[in-house]
RNA sequence: CGGGGAGUGGCGCAGUGGUAGCGCACCUGCUUUGGGGGCAGGCGGUCGGGGGUUCGAAUCCCCCCUCCCCGACCA
């Protein structure tokens, strides 16, 4: 007899499903306010490891973590003109504080390249400043009027990072790196998620920014998610906040920029991007628990035993959970662990343990086997990386069933029915991308013809790869 | 803001004029707990708000509010 569905299946309606996910796996809830998001222990957990992950990598490439105010003067957003007019409709303002009409109205940050500007402007003073670099994690808030749990929210929570360079060269280099070594590389290596790198068309770069480049990734409906950006600033935004540097032979120069974030969107994306019909399936590597030793009966000492298992996997430097809840059911326990997504699971009962063996589960795949008591440190170590390694060849493999390579804008919309569609940038052209945004398709970004990155003016012969975006 | 839909226990729903019910969840007890176990008992709702019609309104009328879905914006 078939299970009964946890979740709507997600053929039925992935929307739907991916609501149930939320809400089943306890990840987060909707918040008061329309659009906001409370982020349950659970979720916060995965964006946590999430954080980890990033901020290691940030600063592996040099960058120092800082914070600066939630509140910025409305005056300062005006500064940049492309800035303010791509923000301006989703801006909250503080209009009184202290029970009285503020002088200046303050906005909530929507990105804080204006205020850090401003102070960028009073710490360079010389090119032996430079490069500078900073990241913060904060809360943004942008007014969203279609809000989706970590998709799309009111306020979200990211780290957006801020740069100052001597020169394009330097900041483009910069902007690059942290492309492919923090975001490409912790979405491909932790999260399992293969990532195009790509440069955004002038229709979808970012308000203020001269290049925006992109890691693009497809879900398992085979719509796309940007996972994190990266933005050439120019000297936008040093123009208009006044960041000049003596150089080397005594000039004054204007300050090259770059800025880059990544959000509590991804959380979204890990769970689109594996979750399956029983619910969410965590990468080992990102997993807040990695393991959970389920106790399935308290019998002939299976108690104490899984209570050995568990602090010898804990000593093995795995996230270990032990679930000796035997007063609840084993099917709904197990059910439960599913839905989290856990990795690996580890069965002990009296019929196991009789045997001196246990169960060994892998949520990726279902693969079941016994273990002797004496393997099942080094059966997990196997299991998680082979899970890890798996999930990564599945979403790598499904996304490449779901791309097909057309040739005209009726055969795009076609194509990105099902997921990406590749074609030539030459020949698609602004006006076919206009074509195209009106059937509700996007290009997600630009690919050198080998697929690499493009050069940032762009050549003849890009690629541009399209579909429906979340 | 344009187009659809819906507001009834925590969640999902039924209830077209007679004083509110079901499933799940929750609580208590019992039960031989290996895929959301079974049985019994129980807690919980000013039916979105206001006004009106009526002997009587979740139900009919008027006004307001909110939420959801599709579109435009978007990490």
């Amino acid at each position: 007899m078939p299970r009964a569905p946890i979740l709507t299946p997600r053929a039925d309606d992935f929307p739907r499903w991916y609501q149930d996910v939320v809400a089943k796996a306890e990840l987060a809830d909707n918040g008061p306010v329309r659009g906001t998001m409370v982020i349950r222990p659970y979720g916060y957990a995965i964006w946590e490891r999430i954080q980890q992950g990033l901020d290691a990598r940030i600063k592996a490439a040099g960058a120092q973590n800082v914070y600066f105010p939630l509140m910025i003067p409305e005056s300062y957003v005006h500064r940049e003109a492309e800035h303010v007019e791509g923000f301006s409709p989703e801006l909250a303002v503080v209009t009184h504080g202290g029970g009285r009409k503020l002088e200046e109205p303050a906005v909530l940050r929507p990105s804080s390249e204006t205020v850090i500007a401003g102070y960028f402007a009073k710490w360079v003073q010389s090119y032996r400043d430079l490069p500078l670099l900073v990241n913060q994690w904060a809360n943004v808030v942008r007014w969203e009027l279609r809000p989706r749990l970590f998709l799309r929210t009111t306020e979200f929570l990211w780290q957006e990072g801020h740069t100052v360079h001597e020169s394009e060269q330097d900041a483009r280099r910069y902007a690059l790196r942290i492309l492919d070594e923090v975001y490409r590389d912790f979405m491909v290596e932790v999260l399992a998620v293969p990532v195009l790198m790509g440069r955004k068309t002038e229709r979808e770069r970012f308000a203020g920014a001269t290049t925006t480049w992109t890691c693009e990734a497809m879900m398992s409906d085979g719509k796309a998610l940007q996972m994190g950006t990266s933005h050439e600033l120019g000297q936008n935004f040093s123009r208009a906040f006044g960041i000049e540097f003596q150089s080397e032979t005594g000039e004054s120069v204007h300050g090259w920029q770059t800025s880059w974030g990544a959000s509590t969107r991804l959380v979204g994306g890990l769970v689109m991007a594996h979750g399956d019909d029983d619910g969410l399936r965590l990468p080992p590597r990102l997993a807040p628990i990695q393991v959970v030793v389920v106790l399935v009966r308290d019998e002939n000492g299976t108690g104490p035993a899984a209570e050995r298992l568990t602090s010898e996997l804990a000593s093995a430097g795995h996230r270990v959970e032990l679930d000796a809840a035997t007063d609840t059911s084993y099917g709904r326990r197990v059910t439960d662990w599913e839905l989290k997504g856990v990795p690996v699971r580890i069965e002990i009962g009296p019929r196991d343990l009789a045997a001196g063996t246990v169960s060994l589960i892998r949520r990726d795949n279902g693969y079941r086997a016994d273990i002797a008591l004496d393997r099942v440190v080094v059966s997990v170590n196997a299991a998680l990386e082979e899970a890890q390694a798996a999930m990564l060849a599945d979403a790598e493999a499904q996304r490449e069933q779901r791309t097909a390579d057309v040739s005209s804008v009726a055969e795009a919309i076609e194509a990105t029915k099902v997921g990406f569609a590749r074609l030539s940038w030459g020949r698609l052209g602004t006006d076919g991308e206009a074509e195209l945004a009106a059937a509700g398709v996007s290009v997600r970004c630009l690919l050198a013809a080998d697929g690499g990155l493009p050069r940032p003016g762009g050549s003849a012969h890009d690629l541009a790869v399209v579909g429906r975006a979340y």
